[in-house]
DNA sequence: GCAATAGTGTCTCTTAGACAGTATGCG
DNA sequence: CGCATACTGTCTAAGAGACACTATTGC
């Protein structure tokens, strides 16, 4: 049998495949929180709970698993491009009713300051992680966001990434004090801005931002690669 | 209509779903060469053609991805345990001729004199990676080696989990010339070694070995987490 | 002794961490 | 001025890199 016999032979449906989707925890900074944006489901299974943005892979539509997280981020967030990383892949024949389902778990970055929610459609909310209840989310979702946030905090101690979650323009007290919120510990100032200035991964931008007390000085990121490391990871 | 309704009428075919399988780069050090382990082909597709060990998830007996992994790395190597690792889940419609193609990229470490390639049923054998032609295997396994392979590099910078493909006893040097392998650089012999010993990932076994001149030191692996980072990395 | 491989002493350099000190604003 | 926040000077410690040096074997 040549191959091109064999393929037109081949049912698809032969095997039974798992259910195969794409989860995404996008992740901002409101008010100096750390925020997660969930979504409504107002259809079965877990009906009317929390959800993370995500679903089906569209074989017509995507690509790549890649292409599909972009898509769905897309019409969540507005966002054509952002941070995007993919995390880990988890399956198992429990975590969704309808059968074996597998998942591949994403987390992006976005400024929230270019974020539009979409007016029509699901609902969607930026629930800070102080505040989420892991347990109350549909299927395994409050386990993945944990895992994604992992990543997240494993990250931060040998890249710049987190820098992704920043506005246009910021203070490097605010920058650390992201960090320090990702990494659940104190920074030291002076070491954290020889780390910063010397990868050169920020620039002054002149201005400066008057919170009460002495002026801060405005930076803007530079457009380094993010995947360029550190050569000594921050501690913890 | 409740959850319970809605999982009796739901569909599990009602939209097209990706092939969704399992490959794994098995690593192996045999005669100071890196190996991965590849598996003949006699089915279409990619018939005739080497391919990495791998195939559906099966639903009955995998309770997740990397049950799926462990148990195929089980029947091609007889390992019942080994390190192993998950690194990317990578699809696309074109990588398979049968469809849209979802698959989740293992590697795995082994100690090589622990294996026993199976006698009966599909033709394996180990191939040295400086020997293998990416272009030559089935699917996109080239570039999934190659994807396996820049983990296994990243890890070497700072972790010590290439130990893991080092038999029962083995000396420093050997050790080094493993590292030295996997990161296409030389290392300098006094910082490899106060970096081995001091992070405690070995330990004397009293034994030494003769290769013509001065013996060298035999050392076993102590059962250190294999997930602790050093300090530092190495360079590049 | 010589060759070859195993293993060490010691120096430099980089950078995280600690912490006290200075700078600049407002009321 | 006092106080709060922004930012720096300077020291220490750890560990990688470099490289010359010593150690132990067979012949």
């Amino acid at each position: 049998m040549s191959e091109k016999e064999f393929l037109e032979n081949y049912d698809i449906h032969e095997f039974d495949v798992p259910l195969c989707t794409v989860d995404m925890a996008v992740f901002s900074l409101i008010e100096n929180q750390l925020n997660v944006l969930l979504v409504y489901r107002d259809e079965h299974p877990c009906k009317e709970r929390w959800a993370l943005p995500g679903g089906f892979i569209d074989l017509n539509k995507d690509k790549s698993p890649e292409a599909a997280a972009h898509r769905k981020l897309k019409e969540k967030t507005g966002l054509g491009s952002a941070y995007l990383e993919q995390v880990e892949t988890i399956g198992s024949p429990k975590r969704d009713a309808r059968g074996w389902s597998l998942t591949v778990l994403y987390y992006a970055l976005v400024d929230i300051t270019r974020v539009t929610l979409p007016k029509v459609g699901k609902k969607t909310v930026w629930m800070p992680l102080s505040e989420l209840k892991p347990r109350s989310l549909a299927f395994d979702h409050g386990k993945l966001i944990d895992v994604a946030m992992k990543r997240l905090r494993s990250k931060a101690t040998y890249t710049a990434l987190p820098i992704e979650l920043m506005p246009a323009e910021f203070t490097l007290t605010e920058l650390q004090h992201l960090f320090e919120m990702i990494l659940a510990r104190d920074l030291q100032a002076k070491a954290f801005r020889n780390r910063v200035m010397s990868a050169n991964m920020v620039e002054e931008t002149g201005g400066s931002k008057i919170s009460g007390k002495r002026p801060a000085k405005l930076y803007r990121s530079t457009k380094v690669d993010r995947d360029t490391y550190f050569s000594r990871p921050l501690q913890s």
